[in-house]
DNA sequence: AACCGTGTGTCAATCGTTTGACATAAATTA
DNA sequence: TAATTTATGTCAAACGATTGACACACGGTT
């Protein structure tokens, strides 16, 4: 059996109040009293129960991380810049892998909701979760717009596909692909889509479009893409992510098109691990460390109540990282 | 606030003890009742509190996951794996990133301890931490000794050192380099090396070898393994994850090596994701379903306290992808 | 001598749920 | 009709920590 409070105070030989008063620092207290209580704490090992502090209203120190799978790279090193913040602070992290898929989402909300977590960041993207507006619960998003007023954070998306466009034109290109990686209505990465669009069309390009939904495996988006780089023939791709950009080098070179001299290509998103490990990729590049800050200091700041001057969006700036899939 | 029990049982006009026994099922209960309860709960959208169960004496449904980095595309699957199986138990995971960094676990483990989480799922890979001894917590390992009685599951790291000489030998390769992308003493992945060696040697190879330690970046690797690959010339190389065999091939080629004409290589884990997006890649592949589903069940058993035959370690079998850089 | 700040103790209520003991009443069965 | 079984209610004690009210020291100030 775990000790507990009463135990302390026996072994450390002062009152339960006491111990809690050290503990909670309240109220006057001696150096001794203090270190024979610690000494105890230490020597049982002592662990305040978590339960019994909550149901007397503290917090629970725990945040829910909805996202839509680890597996993406950039969601991996937006949760785990994330989790190293919340450690820091003392508070731990519940992940949730909703795949996408709004059911697995509401089930996620219910667990987390009511009395288990002090607050949650979602990057996940599906729409109209009544949950979210009842839960009452302090909430930040990554890339994706609420009704109600939730903050969200998220990299300028609309400047990413505009500067990937002014890119490769720039560069030579004429005849577009712009390829979703996963289509959703109220995400605000559908930016990066009308940005590109937009610049494209100001410069007389023609843009065809490929969409994919989230959960469309490796296999099919393969030959999806083969078929339309095959038919269209495009000398410029911008994908907004970068796993789907690293299947178009792939397909288009099966295709016996040359990446960069035949076709560019720019993805999104710049994962460490894209820039570590896939150095051939031109990518537009999400500051994730500047994320990650910024959604965990929105939510301390409600987890405090501060609800002062609290923005809907945060945009934050993005770079372009050009490699080899960019002519020089 | 949160409704409660009390405001349950008033909408539906039964006493909270009636209402106690709907959630928990206990006596006599008349189907009309349910009903009555249920939608009660329904309309207020109760839940019930976590804390105040666990007070009781009520699990938690909380499990702690203790890993290195979910950057790594390996880990990255397993916990998602674990996650999705722990998730339709109805049960959390709360992620706990250690970077490898024994104080880290420690910290992570005094969290996790006293009464916080029902178990530990651990894949970190640091000695002799003692508060796993002390936790008394159901906890098991992957691809980890412990001293004390916890169960290990692992992918079978010898025969997956051995497969990949074998391969390598029968496919002509004779000077190896044998890379090793973290070192630690008590891992069972060590075997990959000792099989890889024990093979090697059998057949009169040469073994050059390699050894980083966890933390070091990518570029320190890729420095590394430039110099050694110049200086050795060797014309097969064995890592012990894919990370550090991408690191290889793209190293090697630089030097002027081709792949796999000049210099064969071969990594190990075979993430779902090193199978999508780095189709070139040959690897040991680790089964990692049955690894995650494994993991749980364990878990569960110690859970649920069926100590019946829990056996110390679980090796699973390993298979060779064998891909381009690797000989036909 | 009266007063205050400091340090500690006792006591009891509280958080929300569970659970056992016990009572009661209707429906079912013997 | 009597004995069960089924269905529900009341009551109160837990679970472990927190906290406010209050008491009572002791030392040092005025």
């Amino acid at each position: 059996m775990q000790p507990k409070l009463a135990d302390v105070a026996k072994l450390a030989g002062v009152s339960v109040t006491t111990v809690s008063r050290v503990i909670n620092e309240r109220g006057y207290l001696s150096a001794a009293t203090k270190e024979k209580v610690f000494s105890a704490m230490q020597q049982l090992n002592y662990q305040p129960s978590l339960a019994a502090r909550v149901l007397q209203g503290k917090q629970f120190k725990l945040v829910g991380l909805i996202f839509a799978s680890v597996e993406n790279p950039l969601i991996a090193q937006v949760v785990e810049e994330i989790e190293n913040r919340l450690f820091a602070r003392g508070y731990k992290a519940i992940i949730c892998n909703s795949m996408d898929n709004p059911e697995k989402e509401q089930q996620y909300l219910k667990m987390l909701m009511a009395n288990q977590v002090d607050g949650i960041i979602t990057g996940s993207h599906n729409e109209g979760i009544k949950e979210y507006k009842m839960s009452g619960l302090p909430i930040v998003s990554y890339d994706r717009y609420f009704q109600t007023k939730i903050p969200t954070v998220s990299s300028d998306n609309q400047a990413g596909g505009e500067l990937a466009a002014r890119v490769m034109i720039e560069k030579g290109s004429k005849r577009f692909m712009l390829v979703s990686g996963s289509l959703e209505k109220r995400a605000p990465n559908n930016r990066r889509l009308t940005g590109f669009e937009h610049v494209a069309e100001e410069h007389g390009c023609s843009v065809q479009m490929v969409a994919f939904p989230f959960n469309s495996t490796p296999n099919i988006r393969r030959a999806t893409l083969r078929e339309k780089l095959l038919a269209s023939q495009p000398d410029g791709i911008f994908c907004t992510d970068d796993q789907t950009a690293l299947l178009c080098i792939q397909e288009a070179r099966k295709a016996g098109m040359r990446v960069p001299e035949d076709v560019q290509v720019i993805g999104y998103d710049g994962s460490d691990y894209v820039q570590e490990y896939h150095p051939e990729l031109s990518t537009i590049v999400q500051p994730v460390g500047d994320i990650a800050d910024l959604l965990v200091r929105l939510l301390f700041n409600r987890l405090q109540k501060n609800d002062d001057e609290l923005l809907d969006k945060y945009v934050l700036p993005i770079k372009l990282l050009q490699r080899d899939s960019l002519r020089k």
